[in-house]
DNA sequence: TCTGGGGTCCTAGGACCC
DNA sequence: TCTGGGGTCCTAGGACCC
């Protein structure tokens, strides 16, 4: 058995927990750049506003609803999601944090712990959690991770399940299959929801009904057929490595929207380098090396100018690195291969791809190894220093721009964010 | 005026190797 | 002159997830 617990509506719980008073009203969370509606609360879904709704767009509407406007503040949100996730960690051997709001929790052989009673532990899960962080959640138990996800979606939309549906026999798996719609599976997106309604297959329990044949034609080969599998209760996923040192990320990238459009090289060129730079560090922070970095630059999508909207390049790097330093200067050499003159740059971003454990660069025949030490020991003290006394303590020039001091041009709004609560000092509530 | 960011996996096709 | 089979590695593109 697996069990999927996932926290209802995160951002906008995680600010409620320090705004009591938003209990039961309408709260709507906005992208970087407060661009778009990214997270709502049950109120503010209910009002009708959409995931991915431009702020712009529904400015007016969210005024005249009274709904509560928040800039995205993650280091609130991913502090409380450590909470959460520690202390399910204390609560089961094996643990997948899925995604910053869910994990997966392997329950396999739990029953002899918990008296044969699955829901009941689930309804513990919820309870302490609640009361520990303030975050309500719901809690889907399963034979396969991919029903586990349903059975959490049921959970979520039934009142009356109170929070927790454990799919315990053949009977419950086909009653919750009939209940949901084929596009709210885990693993359909629009594209096959399109196709399979086109087919005729609407509910998941139709889509539990396909055959391997089928579902490898026409749901992407191996991972159409796995989904129908999982449908049916057949196991084809268990418990991955998550984000506790175990994990590996394979590409690791930086890209930000602008405040504002800019056209400056020098500008831009700020924006890359401090892209750059946060790269570099989430690289080094899983001590690997890269060989392969891409910088691309967008225009404004949504004006009357043809496509393309973006162009990138991508630089070989014939000894793989972690070095701040180098990286920015391939990053500056790639953005001059980029750059076109009287055009207004609306986003920016760096990738590392082909990613290996430092240290272990191949170096080729005649190559000698570059006398990389003194290199190595700076970044490490610069990343310890930022550890240490906060994010951008020490940083490189190129990250500043000509103007000095103050916000970077490429910086974007934050309007309505709420203090960092839990990880800043001076932010801590006072209670009188 | 204003439209997010960071990932994963899979397939198909081409180049190249023995 | 004609003809073969089995691999690997890489990239681009498409789909999906939160």
């Amino acid at each position: 058995m697996f069990a999927l617990v996932d926290c209802n509506n995160f951002y906008a719980s995680c600010e409620r927990v320090f705004q009591p008073r938003l209990e039961g009203k309408p709260i709507v969370v906005l992208s970087n750049n407060d661009g778009c509606v990214i997270a709502r609360s049950n109120e503010a879904k209910a009002l009708g506003f959409k995931m991915g709704d431009p702020y712009f767009q529904v400015k007016h509407d969210l005024q005249i609803n009274n709904v509560q406007v928040f800039s995205s503040n993650y280091a609130l949100y991913g502090d409380m999601s450590r909470r959460v996730m520690w202390y399910l960690a204390q609560q089961v051997p094996e643990v997948e944090i899925y995604s910053i709001d869910e994990a997966f929790l392997d329950l396999h052989g739990m029953e002899k712990y918990v008296a044969n009673d699955l829901d009941a532990f689930a309804r513990t899960l919820r309870t302490n959690i609640k009361k520990r962080t303030g975050i309500p959640t719901c809690v889907g138990i399963a034979p396969t991770k991919t029903l586990a996800k349903l059975a959490n979606r049921l959970a979520k939309k039934r009142p009356e399940l109170g929070g927790v549906l454990h799919l315990r026999s053949e009977a419950r798996r086909l009653w919750a299959l009939k209940q949901v719609a084929v596009e709210d599976v885990w693993g359909i997106g629009r594209q096959y929801a399109a196709k399979l309604m086109a087919a005729g297959i609407y509910t998941a329990a139709d889509l539990a009904n396909c055959s391997d044949a089928w579902a490898r034609k026409h749901l992407g080969g191996v991972v159409g057929v796995r989904l129908v599998q999982e449908l049916q209760g057949r196991v084809c996923q268990g418990l991955l490595p998550s984000e506790d040192g175990s994990l590996s990320r394979k590409s690791i990238s930086c890209s930000r929207t602008f405040g504002q459009p800019l056209s400056a090289f020098n500008d831009v060129l700020a924006a890359v380098a401090a892209f750059t730079s946060r790269a570099a560090e989430k690289l080094r922070r899983q001590g690997d090396a890269t060989h392969l970095m891409t910088v691309f630059l967008s225009k404004n999508r949504y004006g009357l100018e043809p496509p393309p909207y973006s162009c990138s390049t991508v630089i070989t790097l014939h000894v793989a690195t972690s070095d701040t330093t180098e990286l920015l200067r391939i990053a500056r050499m790639a953005l001059k291969r980029l750059w076109q003159a009287d055009t207004r740059y609306t986003k920016a971003g760096v990738v590392f791809d082909g990613l290996e454990p430092a240290g272990h660069a191949q170096l080729s025949l005649f190559e000698s190894a570059p006398d990389t030490g003194k290199r190595d020991r700076l970044m490490v003290e610069l990343d310890a220093l930022n550890r240490r006394f906060g994010k951008n303590t020490v940083r490189l020039a190129t990250t500043l721009t000509g103007r000095g001091k103050g916000r970077a041009p490429w910086e974007g709004k934050a309007q309505w964010c709420s203090p960092a609560y839990t990880t800043r000092l001076q932010d801590l509530l006072t209670v009188y």
